[in-house]
RNA sequence: GCCCCUGUAGCUCAACGGUUAGAGCAGAGGACUCAUAAUCCUUUGGUUGGGGGUUCAAAUCCCUCCGGGGGCACCA
């Protein structure tokens, strides 16, 4: 039997679930029913990388231990997808993977031997150990490179540019993999089989960063650093690294080097591995790297998919206030409905925008308008117009001429053939991933049938008797086609498919019928349809908006509340449309002054930023940073009256403390943004408010 | 700075170098009643980012400019 093995990365435990497992997850979940019933034998694998640094970190912050922290984190994952329908008991993952568990340190050890009984592709030994320095910050968990840290003046010890906290000078043993002996052999793989990376765009991606000249790669730490990890064989002082540990879970769970689990020989040979496109890289060079060093053969496709923006397509963020909130879909939504919304609005590969709008524009137009109107009106034509029961739908040759006049063409050939089609070009585009436009092709037949119900118009039919066969020639079209649809979305909405198939009267299992294996006719006739329920609710969208807009407000309050004060009130900015205001309450949270500039200057080694010494009236100058330095001369500024964002928080910039903010209109003249400061024409006393 | 991708209707996206660049949503008008205010018909809307070039033929290939996104290593 053909095998089909599929995995979602393993989510670091360090952050609670979100939006981006859940999508990353539904579409392995979708492919895996797709493959199923295809006929393939399949495996799909989800779960959490536990160990590293972070973890460590996030335990003692919350005061728990390592275990019992990935332990919080793992537990909410499942319960999140045991939620969604996604875990085992209803036909998703079939390993949740954990990497603290024994068999996967088992596993990861036996990898790490493999490789070290093997040469590289020069003859060299694999592994190595030498040492490794460099500046650490701890809350990235990582040693930073000269652009990710900046020095204060008077002082050399660097600072995180993320954190804005001193760095550790770090300097400890550790074993190296030589992956600067790996990169021919990776590219002469990636262009002997391109297609194992996609979309393409990312593969070129890899292939330059290959071409730019491989490091080797540490892949281990000191205990005495970080403890919390997959101790490495033979060396009681070092944990394995990240990726060399998270990595090894997608063989180690089937089974590698290690007796609990099992099937790698049966799954390994066709995987496919699901990753965002921010860790394409390391499931490409480090891995397969890893892989080629310990003789194991190459995953089949490795797909990076895109980020899910907001409906503007900016970026989702906390300070922005515009992530999708899992409860919030939970709260208003159809699980399947939310797998129909990220596969069909998502060109796989590539960014989407996730709006709540665009979710309620989906399920109202596509489900309950298209799909569920569809059903609901067939299913009770038969019911009223045939009380409930099937008819055949052969037009006999005596009736021809009455179907030809209700505008039914008596063959119904024509339709069928554009049903087999639709189905050939649904599963060729979901095959190659393009699960947007195959589900856009269900559409069409949907429309098309919609349109033959009008054309023929039964509730005319019903009242000639020479138009019975036509009637039931129409409805039996389109129940057919409903059923063949039921199977073709079933992998995406398994619930609803299962729903609409049950109303046709059938009960065997559709997650086992082959789509290839579709024929017309074969639903029977003088059967008795089922019970007819609306499968897609319509949703209430403006109730709906508003709510979750009122919602959203309550939330931001309270956590502006609790949190540091003023800290969030400057740049959070309403979570959904733009027909939102703010109060004057609002806008007098921010404290806008006038102040003369009295000092200007260039900062060193820092293109934009200009450093200003403002007088607002205060008993000595604010210090305060602006990119204005691309536009303006620093000495041009000097003596003028600028409009300064008072109470903003304050923040370092290149090493020094910047203590408000000078306000400038952004134009736009054709090559790019200029800032123009902005100024009074009357004369205007230094400190006054703008209000 | 170097490299990659991308730009098509108000929005989201299609279109092996080959008919008059198409769908869906949104908008306007009409029809209909089986259906979840649904469906059907008609209709508005395009200098395919700009400019060059190759070709019998360009949204598609090449050059260039402009805009948007992304990558340039040990962070899942």
């Amino acid at each position: 039997m053909k095998t089909f093995y599929i995995t979602t990365p393993i989510y670091y435990a360090n952050s609670l679930p979100h939006l981006g497992h859940l999508y990353t997850t539904i579409v392995a979940d979708v492919i895996q029913r797709y493959k199923k019933q295809r006929g393939f034998d399949t495996y799909f694998l989800t779960g959490t990388d536990e160990h590293g640094i972070n973890i460590q970190r996030a335990a003692e912050k919350e005061g728990r231990t390592p275990k019992e922290q990935v332990d919080y984190v793992s537990a909410e994952l499942k319960k999140m997808f045991a939620e969604f329908g996604l875990n085992t008991e209803n036909g998703g993952y079939n390993i949740f993977m954990r990497t603290t568990e024994r068999f996967h340190y088992e596993g990861a050890q036996t990898l790490w031997r493999e490789i070290l009984k093997n040469k590289t592709p020069k003859g060299n030994a694999p592994i190595y150990k030498g040492f490794y320095e460099g500046w650490f910050c701890a809350p990235c968990a990582a040693f930073k490179l000269e652009d990710e840290y900046y020095t204060v003046e008077g002082s050399d010890i660097p600072l995180c540019k993320i954190h804005e906290r001193p760095l550790d000078k770090v300097s400890e043993e550790s074993y190296f993999f030589r992956l600067s002996d790996y990169g021919d052999e990776l590219l002469r793989i990636i262009e002997e089989k391109p297609e194992r990376i996609r979309p393409e765009a990312r593969r070129n991606e890899v292939v330059s960063f290959i071409k730019s000249g491989l490091q080797d790669l540490s892949v281990s730490r000191e205990k005495k650093s970080v403890s919390w990890g997959v101790p490495v064989p033979g060396d009681e002082n070092h944990v394995m690294y990240v990726w060399l540990d998270a990595l090894s879970n997608y063989i180690t769970a089937i089974g590698y080097g290690n007796s609990e689990k099992t099937g790698f020989d049966k799954y390994w040979q066709n995987v496919t591995h699901l990753v965002g496109k921010d860790i394409l890289r390391f499931h490409t060079v480090y891995w397969w790297a890893f892989l080629l060093a310990a003789g194991i053969s190459l995953p089949e496709t490795i797909y990076a998919h895109g980020m899910w923006l907001d409906a503007e397509g900016r970026k989702m963020g906390k300070t922005l206030g515009n992530v999708i909130e899992i409860e919030v879909l939970q709260k208003y939504f159809q699980v399947d409905a939310i797998r129909y919304f990220v596969m069909r609005e998502m060109v796989f590969g590539q960014d989407g925008k996730f709006g709540y709008e665009n979710l309620i524009d989906r399920a109202n137009a596509d489900l309950a308008s298209g799909l569920g109107n569809l059903s609901s009106r067939t299913l009770s034509m038969i019911s009223k117009y045939r009380d409930g029961l099937i008819a055949s739908g052969k037009i006999r040759e005596s009736n021809y001429l009455n179907a030809k006049r209700a505008g039914i063409n008596a063959d119904e050939q024509e339709l069928v053939s554009v049903l087999q089609h639709t189905r050939d070009e649904f599963l060729r585009r979901f095959d190659n991933f393009e699960f947007s436009q195959a589900l856009e092709l269900i559409w069409t037949v949907i429309a098309r049938i919609d349109k033959m119900i009008s054309d023929a118009k039964p509730w005319e039919l019903i009242k000639d008797e020479n138009q019975a066969e036509t009637l039931n020639a129409v409805l039996y079209r389109a129940l057919e086609t409903l059923r063949w649809i039921s199977v073709l979305i079933y992998p995406v909405m398994p619930e609803s498919a299962r729903k609409i198939y049950a109303q046709l009267g059938l009960n065997d299992d559709i997650a086992k019928i082959n789509p290839e294996n579709l024929v017309w006719g074969e639903l029977a006739a003088n059967a008795k349809i089922g019970e007819t329920q609306a499968v897609f609710p319509r949703l209430d969208k403006k109730k709906i908006m508003s709510e979750i807009v009122e919602n959203g407000k309550l939330k931001m309050e309270n956590e502006a509340s609790t949190e540091n004060a003023g800290e969030k009130t400057t740049n959070e900015q309403p979570a959904t449309n733009d027909e939102q205001f703010i109060t004057i309450d609002d806008f007098y949270k921010v404290e806008l002054k006038i102040g003369e500039v009295k000092v200007c200057e260039r900062i060193p080694k820092a293109d934009k930023l200009l450093r200003f010494e403002i007088d607002l009236g205060e008993e000595k100058p604010r210090q305060i940073l602006a990119g204005l330095a691309e536009y303006y001369e620093p000495e041009s500024l000097i003596g003028r009256k600028v409009v300064v964002v008072a109470n903003l928080k304050p923040r370092m910039m290149r090493g020094l403390e910047s203590q408000g903010m000078i306000c400038a209109a952004s134009l736009e003249d054709g090559t790019g943004e200029k800032p123009a400061v902005a100024t009074f024409l009357e004369n205007v006393d230094i400190g006054a408010r703008l209000k």
